[in-house]
DNA sequence: CTTTAATATATCGTGTGCGATATAAAAATA
DNA sequence: TATTTTTATATCGCACACGATATATTAAAG
């Protein structure tokens, strides 16, 4: 009846199926590790700057404390990281690597590398992958903009 | 140290976002009636064709039963849909609307309008939501490709 | 210095997603 | 027809997301 209402009209939907298609193609890769996607973002956030306060973390990956808490929480009891209160302000929590979450980035550093080359393979062109960042940025930078106005 | 490690290069981390930003711009909106997301996914299918079995609603959104199914649980419970096993063929579960599952229509069929008219005021341009479509299709396309090849 | 407000993180409850497995019915095969 | 295989759906367990609330600590105000 409403065109709007049908469900190839919209971008949401596709935006939703997209995400979920593409982590759901990582998880082969994590499977040894025994880690999942999330947990990876944090990793990659790691990788590059140790010992980040869960501010920090929720900040880059524009999620919350109730999401990332229970997440770090799992990560440390696998030991990939650990968890310690600052001493400067004891309200915040460092997150450092371990040994073995260090080790993790030299096993994974090729599994993007793999999973964008099978997706160029199966006909997807590369200009297509790189038109679609600015747009995704322009998208989520309006959005989040909304979402703080209304704060 | 690895930039295709570095989260800012990542198609992947930029859908994980945008879907999860744009679904949660759906959320004050849904409120009021009750409804999630994918509950609304799964009332555009049955407002588009009513009576459709589970296999068709898995078929249309990508997902499983072991995620529709409790949906669809939620739902009737909500009195929204009801589900009853075809005579025909009694594995089949044949859902359909509810008169309130009906009466929703009109009341939601304003909301995906009201969320692009405020995501284009905001500064994204027409233009670039309708770039993202066929981008988009062609990266489910290709993903779901790979998947089914798996099987 | 005490009270109040702001900040940083954690906890709790509910609803997905999804891998793995179970169940039941229909179809195919022996 | 009895057995096996396939199909359709459901169940279970775990890890997110996220709204709401709680806790603890620091900063600001009085």
């Amino acid at each position: 009846m409403y065109p709007q209402l049908k469900l190839d009209n919209q971008l949401c939907f596709r935006l939703y199926t997209a995400a979920r298609l593409i982590t759901a193609s990582y998880t082969p890769f994590f499977k040894k590790f025994g880690i999942t996607y999330p947990q990876y973002l944090v990793l990659m956030l790691l990788w590059e700057k140790d010992n980040q306060v869960v501010g920090d973390i929720t900040e880059r990956l524009l999620l919350e404390t109730n999401t990332v808490t229970p997440i770090l929480q799992r990560m440390e009891k696998q030991g990939l990281i650990i968890r310690q209160k600052s001493k400067a302000d004891s309200r915040k929590c460092i997150v450092s690597l371990t040994n073995e979450g260090k080790r993790l980035e030299e096993q994974i550093k090729e599994v993007p590398n793999c999973l964008a080359h099978s997706i160029l393979e199966e006909g997807m062109e590369i200009d297509d992958l790189k038109a679609m960042v600015p747009l995704l940025d322009k998208l989520i930078g309006t959005i989040g903009k909304q979402t703080k106005q209304k704060e």
